[in-house]
DNA sequence: CTGCAAATGAAAGACGTCTATCAGAAATCA
DNA sequence: TGATTTCTGATAGACGTCTTTCATTTGCAG
């Protein structure tokens, strides 16, 4: 078993000075375009792949990565914020520092300041949600001409804006929301209920398209689409109006927020009666007691956990100057009661 | 922001020399009971914490940990092999050498033979299926009486002999099941068929317990236990048997493995009348097959990828001489026709 | 007090990369 | 040709830990 080839290595196969390696590596000073060729050449043949602990040692790399996330009523952010906190492996421990920014919802002004103020900092990665707006295109620009990676994640924005995005593919949430719903009737004719934020939210469009997609086939109907705003205080109103007018709804299916106003309504229908069946998005804290109570029956999750783990790990592969893998989208997670996360201690002897 | 405390730091504080604390830490040489003592007072005084590059630079550390998989028939683990063949990130880029090992399924005696090659190569940590038996007891406690990290995996074994254990909980599995079988039947009656690979397998019957617990309260029966042996040609047989025996029967609930004979009898079942709701395990090629073609319903998986990523991010933490985190059991997946992971090529503009 | 073992201190050379400096060589331009 | 630039080479000191060597001190038993 040879050492892996160092930098030493790679100058005397290259046939220059260490010093026109590092230039070249690093990209400092200025190199003749055949001495770059022949360093390029060698790091190829040797196969020389840095030493990161060398590398961060000499440079007492700490990474500093930020994540932007928005701030307003919407519990699921809540929640992101609080995997981040806890995220493992704990700063300190791994040199790894992460910031949380907050920032209004739906405001791309708010968003390109918080993402200029970051440019002066030293950051080595941003993370955020992609939305698209005045100045925001910009500012991402700019971070990313000094050289920091740019994430999206749960949203999307135009490919060559970010390094990578995170997240769900929100077509696959609405048919898998749709094949529940198929499975729950077994057979039987139904009505769904779409329910969204609104038709200009391209996330839950696409859901609602995957929804339409997996019911067209079978003996389901949609009911008329309603529109909550993602105000649980809207979705109230409008789904207790909704029912009450309609009664051959047996199904529901919340493709955005809001969803508190929803089990209000539920909880409040009579219980002599099955109720309809209900899927909704995020297993945020009312969604999780809903299921639990029995109130609701599936809640499709985007893994918010999952999307962290990955943010990081690609924020950091992409601050080593390692080439980025093509990871799949991350798909969706069902919850049903049983299945619910953390409810149980692990038992003391576990299992086989 | 000032610069982390280093050893040097630490010895100054103890009042000791920098080889004194090198001894403590690194555990050689004799060290009186008061230099101990003051040295890992300083420490946790300063909050010093080793730097992991400096360190793994001065050693030229490479990570070696090897998986001890089970060999035979069982589809399932060929997965697992594969999964940690693409764990990213690849070797070479992170000093870290994955090996893995197949020995023989459920024979202690290789097991323990393989353990024991193993404590004489040079491996910082192992990751195996916990099965007990003659000389595996004692082939762990000698691989670890030299510092190496042993976790189990999928299977677990009694606490003290390894480090942690990394799975599901398959109770909750079962339980993961009964709920969405009673979900099917949407309030009707119904006849649950369980099968299971041997009531003297503990996940198995830990499976089944959940099964039974999540349908007691419902209207639901269950029929009586087919044991499959996790064989395919077995169960086909059996369950053939039993379903024309009893033409009453709503509901399958596969605990175990050979379910590739299961698909068999379902796909020749008169297409005629509507078939049973079928629930099973481990996302493997023949089920998801059987669920794209629509034979079976519901597919609950351990989730191989999640359970390898927190194995190797578990064994390089303790590599590192790092506390290890409580993680959780990992919440088994439920995956039907519309959700399978990486049918659909992430589209051009992802999604909002 | 002597002698031996245990405990300690001091120091130096790795590990591979980053960063900086400075002198000298090569290429460019006038 | 000389005067600039542009490149290049040589080298050295970090970074924090590991590892080893050797000399010295301390403790303890005889």
């Amino acid at each position: 078993m040879k050492r892996a080839p160092t930098l030493v290595d790679v100058a005397s196969q290259a046939g220059v000075s260490y010093a026109t390696v590092d230039r070249v590596i690093n990209g400092r000073g200025a190199v003749a375009e055949k001495s770059r060729a022949s360093v390029l050449k060698a790091v190829a043949d040797l196969g020389y792949v840095r030493n990161v602990a060398a590398a961060n040692l000499a440079q007492r790399r700490i990474y500093r990565f930020c994540f932007v996330i928005p701030e307003g009523t919407n519990t699921f952010f809540d929640r992101v914020c609080t995997i981040l906190r806890n995220a493992h492996p704990p700063a300190g421990t791994d040199r790894v520092q992460i910031a949380i920014e907050r920032v209004a919802a739906f405001d791309p002004a708010a968003l390109a300041h918080c993402l200029t103020k970051l440019a002066q900092i030293d950051v080595d990665g941003v993370a955020l949600v992609g939305i698209s707006g005045a100045g925001v295109d910009d500012a991402i620009a700019a971070l990313r001409a000094k050289g920091v990676a740019v994430l999206a994640m749960i949203s999307d924005m135009p490919a060559p804006q970010r390094d990578a995005y995170i997240g769900i593919d929100n077509a696959t949430a609405g048919r898998t929301a749709g094949g529940l719903i198929v499975l729950a009737h077994g057979g039987r004719a139904g009505r769904v209920l779409p329910i969204i934020g609104a038709i200009t939210a391209r996330d839950h469009a696409e859901r609602l398209a995957g929804l339409r997609e997996t019911l067209a086939p079978t003996t389901l109907t949609t009911a008329p689409l309603v529109e909550g705003r993602d105000r649980h205080d809207v979705v109230e109103a409008r789904l207790r109006a909704v029912l009450a007018a309609d009664p051959q709804i047996t199904a529901i299916y919340s493709a955005g927020a809001g969803n508190a106003g929803l089990i209000r309504v539920i909880a409040a229908l009579p219980a002599d009666r099955p109720r309809p069946v209900i899927v909704l998005h995020e297993l945020v804290a009312h969604n999780r007691a809903a299921l639990e109570a029995g109130l609701i029956d599936i809640v499709i999750d985007q893994r918010p956990e999952e999307e962290i783990t990955r943010t990081l790990a690609l924020l950091r592969s992409l601050a080593d100057r390692h080439p980025l893998p093509d990871a799949p989208l991350i798909v969706p997670a069902i919850y049903i009661r049983e299945n619910l996360p953390g409810t149980r201690a692990p038992s003391e002897g576990p299992a086989t």
